[in-house]
DNA sequence: ACGGGACTTTACCAGCGGGTATACTACCGA
DNA sequence: TCGGTAGTATACCCGCTGGTAAAGTCCCGT
């Protein structure tokens, strides 16, 4: 919320640091590795003390920079899904049959699902949020299922498609990506690019005839 | 552990119902109010006093019948899982391509994420057990993986399924299917059948070329 | 009538974990 | 030099929850 942008916007070579950058980088410090711990140990089972001493400092520094436990957990999962979105709209706005978008959709979306944000969202229950959170991550949620069911049902009049019902093929659909958030581990023995082509590559068959 | 089976073991018209057969129907409402109460609002939010107030006893006396809160947990996903294995090894007994085996194993094991035990299964992670417990808990699901990736194996020697990684289109299938239990709701649209139907037409489709 | 075991309750404890009051430090602009 | 502000730490509070001790209560066989 500057109001004079200075040389130290621009220039590389400023005396300090911008320090709402830095701020910045800080708050995402804190969620990357609260998504981290939440992912491997639980939210529940995971302290602040714990987020704080993984990082070195200690728990008020942490809430100098959140509210609450509930504010991180959904600022995690809100990154999470908007990579997801990210990814999804600019394979939609790339045009072609239904087919061709969902195609680029589950290629992001099973990319997503490999990153600590991503995990958290596919990992993360209603029941740990907050009820405000929970109405908002159930909403944002709900917006990807939308642009998946949408797509399919695109895909079916342009016919590239041919599922019974959209819905319960976007669940399925989305199933499949999610779970992956379950299993995946980045030293495994299978590259992201090719779990994700994988996955666009069957579930491409499961939508065809 | 008893030495002498008295009539009471074989007739309805005993005196008494029989001690044991109380014993065991009360452990298994524990059970099951505990799983509902678990996929409904989370285990670690699940408090034993909730499940006592549920059941209408106090706390004391369900560790009569339950030694702790991670007892209770595992028993509920054991039992899941013994459900998932039933609908799977009857089916996989019946024979046929591995195709068949795998429609019939996706069918049962759909039916399953659909009730109380096997949401449980779907719904827990590994960090809310036990280390003990996670282990056991881990080795089960692992049973139950090895047993679909075998069949698909099965089906790609035969001919009746076209995939390049069994192990990853496990994985994928599984997925579809585990995450059935985070969004079916008894009093939705779809019956359990058509759900389950549904799953083994896509799915079906995803394994074969 | 009585002794015993299965079952249940009341009352309690101890530790943990989210969150805060307060004080200290460093750096900035005037 | 001096105040103000951002950031960090020490020390603390308190409610919740898993689990338990001990005291009944009920019902059975003898």
């Amino acid at each position: 919320m500057r109001i004079q942008p200075g040389p130290s916007d621009i220039s590389p070579w400023s005396d300090r640091p911008d320090p709402e950058a830095e701020r910045e980088a800080k708050r995402r410090a804190v969620l990357r590795m609260a998504a981290r711990l939440f992912n491997e140990n639980g939210f529940r089972a995971t302290s602040m003390e714990d987020v704080a001493t993984a990082l070195q400092v200690t728990k008020p520094t942490i809430y100098h920079y959140f509210a609450s436990k509930d504010e991180i957990l959904f600022e995690c999962v809100r990154v999470g899904l908007a990579q997801i979105r990210e990814g999804t709209e600019k394979a939609a706005e790339r045009g072609g049959t239904g087919l061709e978008r969902v195609q680029d959709m589950i290629h992001a979306y099973a990319l997503a699902m490999t990153e600590d944000f991503g995990i958290c969202v596919s990992r993360t229950g209603d029941a740990e949020l907050s009820p405000e959170s929970r109405a908002k991550f159930r909403a944002l949620k709900r917006e990807i299922d939308d642009i998946m069911r949408t797509i399919i049902e695109d895909g079916i009049e342009d016919g590239s498609i041919r599922v019974e019902d959209p819905q319960l093929a976007t669940f399925l659909v989305s199933g499949a990506i999610n779970w992956i958030a379950r299993w995946f581990r980045p030293d495994g023995p299978r590259s992201r690019a090719e779990i994700a082509d994988t996955a666009v590559a069957m579930m491409t068959r499961a939508l065809t005839a």
